[in-house]
DNA sequence: GACCCGTGGAT
DNA sequence: TATCCAAGGGT
């Protein structure tokens, strides 16, 4: 990527040829035309609310890490209502943090959010660190997130660049389909080199570009006809070449990931913590049960539930539902022990005398 | 840099 | 049904 005030604005090529050069003039017109159509296009997010606080932002940004906007909302604003404030998610067990956490995924992130609360509770004053520097250093907030916390709840001017920045820079200015597998110098480059220097600017700029990728400018099929700047587009004037390499996909069925999820859930649902023998002993007897019902809400035991032709039936605990989710996993007893060992050097889990159970 | 870490909707 | 993918971080 260069900048060059003087450069000419050469016909896009096609094929592997570089892009055009992006010169300020054109810069100016993206940032204003992406800018635009934020005001006019982008979701009414709660953690986009006037009233949010910093907490709440970093509170969503951690939630936002690999997992999808309609997933979150729910459990952010439970957060909110339960923890507003970051002591009083400290002032509990990081458990407690995990269990709010559900199935939103990746649980390290509720178990670091946690230690993070306690960190800006104990040496912060309780208020979430307004530089980039002072939120990289919380746990669970690398690059990414600290440059959105300092853009998006305290206005700074921050290099922010996930996923969808990094294709829409790909496509927008790169030529390319597809932003490569892993964040590169270059492409840290590219995004400081393409943020405006008014810092107003460069907040409307980031959320801009981000909300470009997640809604018109995605993965799969792109909206390139909804797309503000399609005209501007290196990718299209290359006439869309596809994607330089394959994606490999991830496994999952019969993987320690698989079985590390269907522990924690069993953990999620327990009230007290679980003997060891439940895990590695024997399946309990299939019973008629909904095997769709949804997160349980950890309360005490069985109630009735409506079966196939109105019959009644006697439902398992959402404990035993998730015991017998675990076991239809049938895995072998050395993966079942490397996945709860796994979950206790993680801290996700702890060990209380042949009991398993939340921190 | 490679690899690991959850979950569920969309295609 | 199988694969892809989602506001990444840590080791």
């Amino acid at each position: 990527m260069t900048l060059s005030p003087t450069a000419p604005a050469s016909r896009a090529a096609v094929g592997s040829a570089t892009p055009p050069p992006v010169d300020r003039q054109r810069l100016e017109h993206l940032h204003h035309t992406v800018s635009g159509w934020f005001t006019a296009e982008s979701r009414d997010l709660p953690w986009r609310d006037p009233d949010r606080t910093p907490w709440g932002v970093l509170v969503s940004e951690v939630m936002l890490q690999q997992t999808p906007v309609v997933r979150v909302l729910p459990v952010w604003h439970e957060w909110m209502e339960r923890w507003p404030e970051p002591a009083l998610l400290a002032a509990e067990p990081p458990g407690e943090a995990v269990r709010a956490w559900g199935r939103l995924g990746y649980p390290r992130r509720a178990l670091r959010l946690h230690a993070a609360a306690t960190v800006i509770a104990a040496e912060h004053g309780g208020r979430v660190p307004d530089t980039e520097e002072g939120l990289l250093a919380l746990p669970g907030v690398g690059s990414y997130t600290a440059a959105a916390v300092a853009a998006f709840a305290f206005g700074r001017r921050a290099t922010v660049v996930d996923t969808n920045i990094r294709r829409v820079h790909a496509r927008l200015v790169g030529g390319e389909a597809l932003p490569a597998p892993a964040l590169t110098a270059a492409e840290q480059r590219r995004a400081a080199e393409l943020l405006p220097e008014d810092a107003a600017l460069s907040v409307a700029w980031n959320a801009s570009t981000m909300e470009l990728g997640a809604l018109v400018c995605t993965a799969r099929s792109p909206r390139c006809a909804e797309c503000p700047v399609a005209a501007d587009c290196a990718w299209r004037a290359a006439g869309e070449p596809p994607p330089s390499y394959t994606p490999k996909g991830q496994a999952w069925h019969g993987t320690d990931r698989q079985v590390r999820g269907a522990v924690m859930a069993v953990l999620r649902a327990a009230e007290h913590p679980v003997a060891l023998e439940l895990f590695t002993g024997p399946a309990p007897e299939p019973e008629l049960v909904s095997e769709t019902a949804p997160e349980p809400v950890p309360g005490p035991g069985a109630g009735l539930v409506s079966g196939p032709g109105g019959a009644v039936s006697r439902a398992r605990s959402p404990h035993a539902m998730a015991l017998a989710r675990l076991h239809a996993l049938r895995t072998g007893p050395e993966q079942l022990e490397r996945a709860i060992a796994g979950l206790v050097a993680d801290g996700l889990a702890v060990d209380d005398g042949g009991r398993l159970a939340l921190p």
